[in-house]
DNA sequence: CAGTCGATTCACT
DNA sequence: GTGAATCGACTGA
């Protein structure tokens, strides 16, 4: 018998600890996106702690910039980024305020709106692929860098109209997330165990290495041909 | 200011 | 398994 959803919202207080410590309590819990069209929930089974300036796989790492300023920002606001040119990802900020920590929302079950979801992850196999990886889950959720630095932990007077909410949901048993090498993330960032899933979903991603970017000869513009 | 490459995904061999 | 797609942030000169 399952138990229903837990459809309390997570308060500031939630966001305000350790990222190491949030990240696997994310497990299971339920992120809610009010679209124009309606609303689209995902259960997450699968995040990455990315953790303040000394992280050297993290944003973060080398201090501060305009792209990454939220997550020196306060706990329980969303970090947006845009990258490889055609996707987006979504981060929570976690706390202390001013230490530039996240964590990487990396896959989920949609468990609401996968109707709405589908029609913008139309290549998703079955609708356990629709967030299965980062990107993926950000265009599911219809997540794009207008939602940069939106506080999920909703204000007074945000409450329903929030564009993004964090319900308690169903926190995973300690002994059902496992952990391990962040997916993606090379150099001295590669070997932190700072991943978590839950074990045997269907929606977690697999897990790849950091692939370094094909070196090849740099195309430049022919100045030997045409006319000189 | 130009070169490099990314917390990825998808099509194809 | 390999390579392309695609653009903007960041870096170093």
């Amino acid at each position: 018998m399952t138990v229903a959803s837990d459809r309390t919202p997570l308060d500031r207080s939630f966001f305000d600890r350790p990222v190491l410590e949030v990240a696997p309590d994310l497990l299971g819990r339920v992120l809610v996106r009010r679209t124009l069209h309606g609303p689209i929930e995902v259960r997450l089974t699968e995040v990455e702690a990315y953790a303040g300036e000394a992280d050297p796989g993290s944003h973060a790492y080398r201090g501060r910039t305009e792209r990454n300023a939220v997550m020196f920002g306060p706990p329980g606001h969303a970090y947006v980024y845009f990258t490889y040119g055609m996707w987006h990802c979504l981060n929570l900020v976690c706390g202390p305020e001013g230490f530039a920590s996240g964590v990487l929302l990396r896959a989920g079950e949609i468990v609401r709106g996968a109707e709405l979801a589908r029609t913008r992850r139309a290549t998703a196999r079955g609708d356990h692929e629709l967030a299965k990886g980062p990107a993926r889950l950000a265009t599911a959720l219809e997540v794009d860098r207008l939602l940069n630095g939106t506080d999920v932990c909703g204000g007074r007077g945000a409450g329903r109209e929030a564009p993004m909410r964090l319900l308690a949901g169903d926190p995973v048993r300690p002994s059902e997330v496992l952990r391990g090498p962040r997916t993606g993330v090379g150099g001295d960032g590669a070997n932190h165990p700072w991943r978590f899933w839950i074990a045997g979903d269907r929606t977690v991603s697999p897990y790849r290495a950091h692939t370094p970017r094909r070196r090849g000869p740099t195309r430049r513009p022919d100045t030997t041909s045409g006319r000189t």
